[in-house]
DNA sequence: CTTTTTCCCTGGACGC
DNA sequence: TGCGTCCAGGGAAAAA
């Protein structure tokens, strides 16, 4: 659940912790974490390394190595690193200071894993930054030309562009007043124009509130939660035109939209 | 190539 | 109160 933005807030949190500082003990208590590899190939790898910095790709955060290499770590769900003792600490890492900096994840879907060139890695994945200068209208237009997918699901790929899950990508298309259902190959070059604002519009709300808090431990502080438009909202007044938000699914995810200033 | 479906995992919400 | 069931979601992998 953590997206582009949430990412960003738990960047910001590691960068000081962690740069200029040694991997002294590298301690991975589940296995799943690292798959296929085991822990302790892992940790081999990571101990007596040192942070250089600590970067963020999409919903990736990348912790650079002197050697050159990365831990690239996902999220996924549920995974962060808490400021204070938390349940299900899957990882920590001991540092040359003596600090801790302890990693957790309720359901286990995150993952940490040691790339050589993590750049080469993420790009073979990845679309374009949505807040750099690569994420233009034509970019957008196409990538989704063709294609008989619904645009929540295109936006959804993470080759169109990097870091959208599903909060951000309803709030982009009711931002853009879009239907979530609409068919991603049939937009106008407008509708196109609009909806890379509105993804953007988005994203950087969400990284000045310091992302959403949706008050299940798993989300930072942030207030993203308090100016959602469209996600979560059944039966709230649209901020536009005060129709009741409608939630449905697309893609196989809960979809809200305001059915009457999204179009179909 | 594309699109859809399944699966992984846990805790919270809900019905009885 | 205590069960059983459903749901949330990112992305890899399989299926279509």
């Amino acid at each position: 659940m953590p997206e582009l933005p949430e990412v960003e807030t738990v960047r910001a949190h590691l960068e000081p912790l962690l740069t200029g500082r040694r991997l002294e003990r590298v301690e991975i208590h589940d296995p799943r974490l690292v798959r296929p590899l085991e822990p302790a190939e892992v940790a081999a790898e990571l101990q007596g390394e040192r942070v250089v910095a600590v970067e963020r790709r999409g919903k990736y955060l990348i912790v650079r190595l002197a050697s050159g290499g990365a831990l690239l770590v996902h999220l996924r769900m549920t995974g962060g690193f808490p400021s204070e003792a938390a349940s299900h600490e899957r990882a920590v890492l001991t540092l040359d200071d003596g600090s801790r900096v302890p990693y957790r994840d309720t359901r286990r879907f995150g993952t940490w894993m040691v790339a050589s060139d993590p750049d080469a890695y993420l790009a073979g994945r990845l679309g374009p930054e949505p807040l750099g200068p690569g994420f233009t209208t034509a970019f957008l237009a196409k990538r989704l030309a063709g294609r008989t997918a619904p645009v929540k699901a295109a936006i959804l790929d993470q080759r169109t562009v990097a870091g959208l899950g599903n909060i951000y990508a309803d709030e982009s298309l009711w931002r853009a007043r879009l239907h979530p259902r609409r068919l991603a190959g049939e937009l106008t070059k407008a509708e196109v124009a609009r909806l890379r604002r509105g993804v953007i519009d988005a994203l950087e709300r969400g990284i000045a509130l310091r992302g959403a808090d949706l008050g299940d431990g798993v989300y930072g502080d942030g207030s993203m939660q308090d100016e959602f438009h469209a996600y979560g909202r059944t039966g709230e007044p649209c901020d536009r035109c005060g129709t009741p938000i409608v939630r449905t699914t697309v893609a196989g995810r809960g979809s809200w939209f305001c059915p009457r200033c999204q179009v179909a």
